[in-house]
DNA sequence: AAGAGACCCTGTTGGC
DNA sequence: TGCCAACAGGGTCTCT
């Protein structure tokens, strides 16, 4: 499912093959995954656009077009932006096929159907439901430990929900949340507020710490995830905790333990990540 | 403000 | 072994 990872590196792999690129032609197969505007409007608005560069937000894919247009992209769990250096029959699931000059071609495809895509004014950017409210960049400036300090002791929430709401930090997913949480030592049921000045530390660097792993490791392929040249991620190698209940933890060998915390499933180790404490 | 639950969708898993 | 219900998951929406 990708996740902040995931996203930059299908950035980073289709930047080299889009960038300078025009779109010849849009082809939708199932119009349930165009957000807006209408499916046949979608597929006008792209003929014969350049694409100037991509970008990302959070989990959102940006393809910066010309003409003062943006395409928006999101993978949800299982969508996927593939590649195709020359004329390919779309494969199952595929949903929507970019023609390119030259022969190639761009395939969205999604076996969920969760994913998205929408064709946006740039003005219209920031007004757009959720990436118009998405929070800070983890990997960027304004994410500091500072701005953790001054926010978490206001939130009575549990540290884990916290983690995944993309109005506060934008590009966490259930993986890289059950990861740097036990990077930083923390229980995901602890509340928020209760998080110590050396937690909040601790956590800040493991949330920086494992998004850049991630990356570094062309993201984490559980099932699905493939970058947009069509390979795998080497993260899932990597993981601490997560999905792997009842496997010995790395760091201290107790068996991993798995319960749901705001609805989604949480992996942590009941040693290294003790519920309450007073976090030193 | 925050949490729970429904919803979208389909491949996989677990129970019988 | 085979069938089917439950589950998984990100984000949005509604309800409490």
């Amino acid at each position: 499912m990708p996740e902040l990872p995931e996203v930059e590196t299908i950035k980073r792999t289709l930047e080299l093959k889009l960038a300078g690129r025009t779109i010849r032609e849009v082809t939708v197969l199932f119009p349930g995954v165009i957000g807006s505007p209408s499916p046949e409007q979608f597929a006008d608005g792209l003929r014969n656009v350049r694409v100037r560069r991509l970008g990302r937000r959070g989990k959102f894919l940006l393809v910066e077009l010309d003409a003062g247009q943006t395409l928006v992209i999101h993978f949800r769990m299982t969508g996927r932006l593939i590649y195709h250096p020359g004329k390919a029959p779309p494969a199952e699931h595929t949903h929507v096929v970019f023609d390119l000059d030259g022969d190639s071609q761009l395939h969205f495809m999604d076996t969920r159907k969760f994913g998205r895509l929408w064709l946006l004014p740039n003005s219209a950017l920031t007004q757009h439901s959720s990436l118009g409210k998405l929070g800070r960049e983890p990997l960027e400036e304004g994410f500091t430990r500072e701005f953790l300090r001054l926010e978490l002791p206001r939130r009575r929430t549990r540290i884990k929900p916290l983690l995944l709401d993309q109005t506060f930090i934008a590009g966490l997913g259930n993986i890289y949340a059950d990861e740097a949480l036990h990077l930083a030592g923390l229980h995901p049921e602890k509340p928020a507020q209760d998080l110590s000045f050396a937690e909040i530390s601790r956590l800040h660097r493991a949330i920086q710490r494992v998004l850049q792993d991630g990356i570094e490791h062309h993201g984490t392929t559980l099932r699905d995830y493939l970058d947009g040249a069509g390979t795998a991620g080497r993260h899932q190698d990597y993981l601490r905790v997560h999905r792997r209940t009842g496997l010995p933890c790395p760091v201290c060998g107790t068996r991993i333990s798995r319960k749901k915390v705001g609805g989604r499933s949480t992996h942590y180790c009941p040693c290294c990540q003790k519920d309450s404490g007073s976090g030193e």
